[in-house]
DNA sequence: ATATCGATTATCT
DNA sequence: GATAATCGATATG
């Protein structure tokens, strides 16, 4: 049982390119009120993540300047911005840059360290080996999901509280093997290496790369 | 293993 | 009316 302390507002207050890259190896924080005497703890270490910077960056939903749906992103660093997309799922984000400055982190993958059967739940996913385990959270759609993540419930919250049902955190692991590579599903600026992954982590989504020495 | 495709809707042009 | 920071299923090598 490690202790997990929620990340100080000043660790988003910056380049959301420096916030992705620290990111990796911190732990999301889902608690779900179950009528449980301590409700119910999901967590899952962060592995992969994307930056996305803000009105110079085409491919940010922020490019186009500030609309209802993305006004976290131009708010306190901290929050969650949580969007809707393909009619089918949500993507979870962290706003970065200091209040009226856009940016943000897009969670792409985690690992998931406890409620495993609860994500598999309500994921509907039948775990038959551990083989299964990425299916639960690897991929933005699926972590939202494994999560309950959605923009009715968590647009907006502050991930910075231990006190909400949706924080960030440390436990003291220290990331290793970083790797930065473009960014994955979009067709703007997708050249630009600001995806940051946990290489060789086998929930990080995407096609499996092999190593090389 | 990679490729293609349909689902389904909030948001923006 | 078109698009989209995706997923799961199906087809094929």
């Amino acid at each position: 049982m490690t202790a997990i302390r929620p990340l100080d507002r000043s660790f988003f207050a910056r380049d959301p390119r420096r916030v992705a890259r620290e990111l990796l190896g911190k732990v999301l924080v889902r608690l779900e009120k179950d009528g449980q005497p301590r409700g119910l703890r999901l967590t899952a270490r962060i592995v992969e993540v994307e930056a996305y910077l803000g009105e110079t960056d085409p491919a940010a939903h922020a490019a186009a300047g500030r609309t209802a749906r993305n006004a976290v992103l131009f708010g306190p660093p901290g929050y969650a911005y949580v969007y809707f997309i393909y009619g089918n799922h949500y993507c979870l984000n962290v706003s970065c840059e200091p209040e009226g400055k856009a940016g943000g982190v897009l969670f792409r993958a985690l690992e998931p360290l406890s409620g495993v059967e609860e994500m598999a739940r309500v994921r509907s996913v039948t775990l038959h080996s551990p083989a299964d385990l990425p299916k639960l959270t690897s991929g933005p759609g699926r972590l939202a999901e494994a999560l309950s993540i959605t923009r009715a419930r968590d647009n907006g919250c502050d991930l910075t509280s231990s006190k909400g049902s949706l924080w960030i955190g440390e436990d003291g692991y220290r990331a290793r093997g970083i790797r930065v590579t473009p960014r994955i599903g979009i067709s703007k600026a997708a050249e630009k290496p600001l995806r940051y992954i946990l290489a060789g982590n086998p929930f990080v989504s995407g096609p499996k790369t092999r190593f090389r020495s």
